[in-house]
DNA sequence: TATGAATGAGCATTCATTCAT
DNA sequence: GATGAATGAATGCTCATTCAT
């Protein structure tokens, strides 16, 4: 007691916060939303369950912000990488499938947990996210449209060929090991060339 | 109200166990394994709480069964399908992805809960589903690795093709309508072509 | 299925009754009432559950059956004891006592359960039996209080001595090995002369 | 209904430790550990199920915490009282006696639920009690054997002497009235008279 | 900023029991 | 004599949440 001055979490006074966005974070991704309970967050956060509502009204709205700022910083990249290019949509399909790399391995573990867990979120914010992912979507396929329309893509199911690259695309947070000798920038490469592969680019 | 006369709940006294099966699939699916309740299950089924457990010692061993009775029918599938085949990678590679194709249409719901579940799984159960889910992956890897080998398969990169090959596959569960226009055969055929581009297939 | 004519347990048909009752007598006497599920005693008799119901009407009256047979049983040998003594208080004492040792020590499992779960029992049995315990305990005391009138007994508080006879006695269901070697009449020896040191016999 | 104002349940905010523990010492008590649901206790301390998991973290770890408190509380009152006694036998075992009767009417309840309900321990709680039961056995069993050496005590079994002692002793609990006319004192008394009897006390 | 104490609703599971065969 | 299938009530326990401090 007396001279209790370290604590004995290493969470700094007032930064309780960042704790718990690290920690929900982190359990989210391993257990999913109703396998979570916000006692394991606090917890591991090194917090009082007390302190948790503090900083958040409730498990939802903790979980909702994770997921929401993951997903617009997606839209974000996307919407930046797309701006800089021309209209040619080779050249635009390369930018978007670069960002789509980039962001499934800068935010691996909240856009798993954002693929595997919208069913959880309550509304309105389920329908913003489905909105989101639809805009998404969106993107890819009047990329490749575009390109069969002049003739730069040949393939007979555009649908298909724009599921199976945003599959492919999506599958990176499940694998990808930051640690691992791949970097980013060549593993966007690889991604390129294989959806480039899929639409059928002319030379 | 007004026909009351038909019960809501049909059941022929002895067959609860399968109106509880086609129950689980279906709320395991939608809500995945921690946000269902084995009530929701019972209820679905027309049964009480007390006569699921008649028929499955624990709500785990009832998801068990369901997931691994579905990914033993992939295995049944793909070794018949690679059976009957000769050594020519290209066939080889057709057959297995015809075979994950028919899995994903046929078992979608199930081969969706395993996809996100297996987390949810205890000892050894767990464990015995990863290394078959690693036997698939192998397969896979394998007919790649022989195709490019003989100089059949044209591509850099034999494991992201392999990883996007499965992803595309796998995805299909998550779109696909049993009630819409594409045949499972069309879809498999559709799919073996988005196959052999990703391995850049030589004529 | 064809010739399952050799039954999986050793119960013979019909006697479904008595593996019961040697089931039930096990389990009360491990696990005590609460303890104990009906479920355990039909499993360990080898039958279902419903064979329980068929020669039983409910786990209370199955129970009941076992403690009540047991404790009619000591008075039985009580008094069958008493009867073929003479008046003598030094001999009535030493009978009651072999009487109890005898009876602790034949129906050591079935004593042990009457002695610690009385309370579970329902009306009207919880009377009944708490009755008979008191006349146990009124043929002591009146044993002992006759000696000491008479002078042949020495001590200053009957009601203790007569409580550290029974209580003596009543323990010896608690440590009795039956394949030990202290056979029960030698034991009913010792025990006789314990009493007669606690209610102070001359000579 | 008149003075609803005075609430039913007193309970001051932080004290709900204590109430718990007072009622689950007595519900244990009446009921045994089976019969007892933690509903009943909560109940009677005027609190929810929730509120006692707060302060415990399991039934079993309130039904041992009761438990474990009185046994240790006996061997400190047998330990003291040994300490403060020469090495003479007879006072020795008068020391032990009324340390025992002393422990049986302080904690009448808590020495009933020890004695009756060991087996529904969980390990290594289970084998901590039996271990203490047995040290105090075998502290009884020394001073025994020690004056029957030395010659102050003359009884043929000293084992089954030792076991005669402890019963009648351990016994009280089941039947001693605190608002009865007998004082701890006077009652401590007359056992070490008949502890005395036993092992035949030589003057 | 944070906590300790408390709650009510819900959880998976087990209970004694019943009924049609 | 015995079983398989089913039930409603209760069990021990966990959940997200609240409130006074």
């Amino acid at each position: 007691m007396a001279t209790e001055s370290a604590a004995p979490t290493a969470i700094p006074r007032g930064r309780g916060g960042d704790a718990l966005t690290v920690a929900a974070r982190e359990i989210f991704a391993e257990r999913g939303y109703h396998g979570t309970s916000i006692r394991d967050i606090a917890k591991r956060a090194g917090l009082s369950l007390s302190a948790l509502y503090y900083w958040h009204s409730s498990k939802q709205e903790l979980f909702v912000g994770l997921i929401e700022d993951s997903v617009n910083d997606y839209f974000q990249t996307c919407d930046t990488a797309l701006r800089s290019c021309g209209d040619d949509p080779a050249e635009r399909l390369a930018a978007i499938v670069r960002a789509t790399v980039d962001y499934r391995v800068r935010r691996r573990v909240e856009s798993t947990i954002a693929a595997r867990e919208i069913r959880n979120l309550e509304q309105p914010h389920a329908q913003r996210l489905a909105d989101l992912r639809e805009s998404a979507t969106r993107l890819f396929q009047e990329i490749i449209d575009e390109g069969i329309a002049r003739g730069v893509f040949g393939c007979a199911h555009a649908t298909d060929a724009r599921r199976a690259i945003q599959a492919s695309c999506n599958a990176i947070s499940q694998w990808y090991d930051p640690d691992g000798d791949v970097n980013p920038a060549e593993l966007a490469d690889r991604y390129v060339a294989i959806a480039e592969r899929i639409v059928g680019l002319t030379r």
